[in-house]
DNA sequence: CCCAATAAACCGACCATATGGTAGGTTTGT
DNA sequence: ACAAACCTACCATATGGTCGGTTTATTGGG
């Protein structure tokens, strides 16, 4: 409800409130139910408010996805970090990471992410984009068709998780792919 | 324009406009510019017109979803058939169709289907109970953690094409994956 | 074989609501 | 006092849907 400006005003949680109630709505309920009223309610917020915060609908969805890739990208990094520069260290990571997304059962990245790059054609070639360039990044250990193979089997059982059509376990899945890559 | 009237009526041939254009619309531009409006005009029907081929826009998509999951469907189920039953006779059939929808740009059922799935909850529900229904029937042939993994690949090729994240020959992974199935 | 009568296909105008967005004010922080 | 955060009220348009009419196809009786 409207009383946000009574309260104390801390814009940067209001943000990210923003951003994080309105990945929540298009995961839970669909894209197309992120209107900007909902979001804004849910973030306990008028759509005033939200305007204020981003200049339309369309910013607050660029800026989600840029927040959501950069998380996850960063996830990714991490996972790299102090690892041996060898074949396969980057899909290892991915696999990880991907994994890990559908364990976690509240924030979602990797989620979010698709139901925005799927829905809007104009985010999938951003999404291409980005990723080609991370691709491209590790391209000397991790340009093999059997190692983009194990990260395609990974999407494809984040895929499967998100609508729950063939439900596994993640730990088996994650074991069973990662060992894929040692052999290799 | 509003000229259906006086020409010829014929009306499946309507109905399947209507859908194709939804469709195309879907991948095309994304789920959001699936209007009743967008989807008359492309078909060259009034909104009237739609409507009364199908109750409610709902209907419609509901109409969609059910006409390309069977279309899907029935196409894995024909490259099942004359084949030896068989451990993975199900998940090879399974693979082709997959990659063969990403090798035909045009009239993609697989990627219009993810497209309202993944967007909407609701289909994700009927999607996932569908699946789980065709997975039944071939639980004693392709009910392996392998081989689930092997479709889960298949599935996340199909996605990076969807999105065009990281290009690869469809021959290519096809034959890869396929000869992954005759090892196991 | 013709021709009403009936039903189905389709249109056009209209309606209520939802939506994204704007303008200007009010409250809080510095 | 000044600016940033936030709200209220408002607007134009888009959207899903209804309703009654018009056009085409089908069908049964003479």
């Amino acid at each position: 409800m409207g009383s946000a400006h009574k309260r104390e005003k801390k814009p940067e949680a209001v943000r990210r409130a923003l951003l994080d109630c309105a990945a929540r709505i298009a995961i839970e309920h669909g894209l197309a139910r992120v209107t900007v009223q909902a979001v804004a309610d849910a973030a306990d917020v008028t759509k005033g408010g939200l305007l204020h915060h981003f200049a339309s609908k369309q910013a607050l969805l660029d800026a989600l996805f840029v927040d959501l890739a950069d998380a996850y990208e960063n996830e990714i990094e991490a996972r790299m970090a102090g690892r041996r520069h060898a074949t396969g260290v980057f899909t290892r990571a991915y696999v990880e990471t991907v994994i890990a997304d559908v364990a976690e059962p509240s924030s979602r990245p990797r989620a979010i992410l698709a139901v925005l790059a799927i829905g809007d054609a104009r985010m999938r070639a951003l999404w291409a984009e980005r990723f080609a360039r991370m691709l491209g990044r590790h391209a000397d250990t991790d340009d093999t068709l059997d190692l983009a193979t194990l990260r395609f089997a990974a999407d494809g059982y984040w895929l499967s998780e998100l609508i729950g059509s063939d439900p596994r376990d993640p730990a088996r899945v994650r074991d069973s792919l990662l060992q894929s890559i040692a052999v290799a």
